[in-house]
DNA sequence: ACGCTGTTTTGATATCTGTCAAGGTAGAGG
DNA sequence: CCTCTACCTTGACAGATATCAAAACAGCGT
């Protein structure tokens, strides 16, 4: 975590909520979780987080030519999700490495989880 | 579905994909999950979100007081929401009922699902 | 020390987004 | 028909975001 300079998203802090399909979430909840799906609500940072995902670690040098974008573009998708909490940065030597940070990922897909739902939406 | 006028996201199409963390996502794919992430990473829609889906079906009447915003404002995001797929509004004589497409919330939950990611992402 | 490669930061710009006020549409009830 | 309430659309605008070029920073090899 040799980058980790900058006020990122508490995950713990995060790991607080109930499934959306229980309970309104408040607004400061909200506040704290809506920067994770925003993060991911941009394609070329989903394609990003889904290449770090797939592998153990990712080097930039491997995620950049991947796509039809400058070095600093990427880099910038890169912070975005390195400032929301969702993977974590090293520097090894020349190269830079990605890893995904899992509770990052457990967190959201339980706030997604729907089989507590109410009737309606289980069935609609 | 009184006000589905417009191209709304195919969940079908979306409905495609393996978790995240098991392989990368091509350019297509990401451009057709990205907006679904996108709609929930704001504070305010994520309220809205977790308020229709905490019931079976929600009245404008009672989601717009529960926010310091205008009711246009509110009516925008719900666009933002049922554009994206994850609602579905009717209107009921003068009222107008939103209800979550639970598809949509599985959906999402999928790809999040990290218990299949490789080694350093599930223990790191 | 110098230059080379990989990555990030800065600065600039075009586009997108959230918000409200004003105006429009839809149904209910005289 | 008229009016009232609920909701949506339009238009305008301030602030955020994606992008690139240029410059800075970090290691490596010579």
């Amino acid at each position: 975590m040799s980058k980790q300079e900058l006020p990122v998203v508490d995950l713990n802090a995060v790991a607080c909520c109930s499934p959306l399909a229980v309970r309104p979430m408040d607004a400061e909840q909200a506040a704290l979780v809506a920067p994770l799906f925003k993060a991911l609500g941009d394609p070329i940072r989903l394609r990003l987080m889904s290449m770090i995902a797939s592998v153990p670690e990712m080097c930039v040098c491997d995620l950049t030519p991947a796509f039809d974008l400058s070095g600093p573009t990427i880099s910038h998708h890169l912070k975005v999700l390195r400032e929301a909490g969702l993977v974590d940065s090293e520097r090894r030597g020349t190269w830079v490495w990605y890893r995904v940070k899992p509770e990052a990922f457990r967190q959201l897909g339980a706030l997604l989880d729907i089989s507590a739902a109410p009737a309606a939406s289980s069935t609609a």
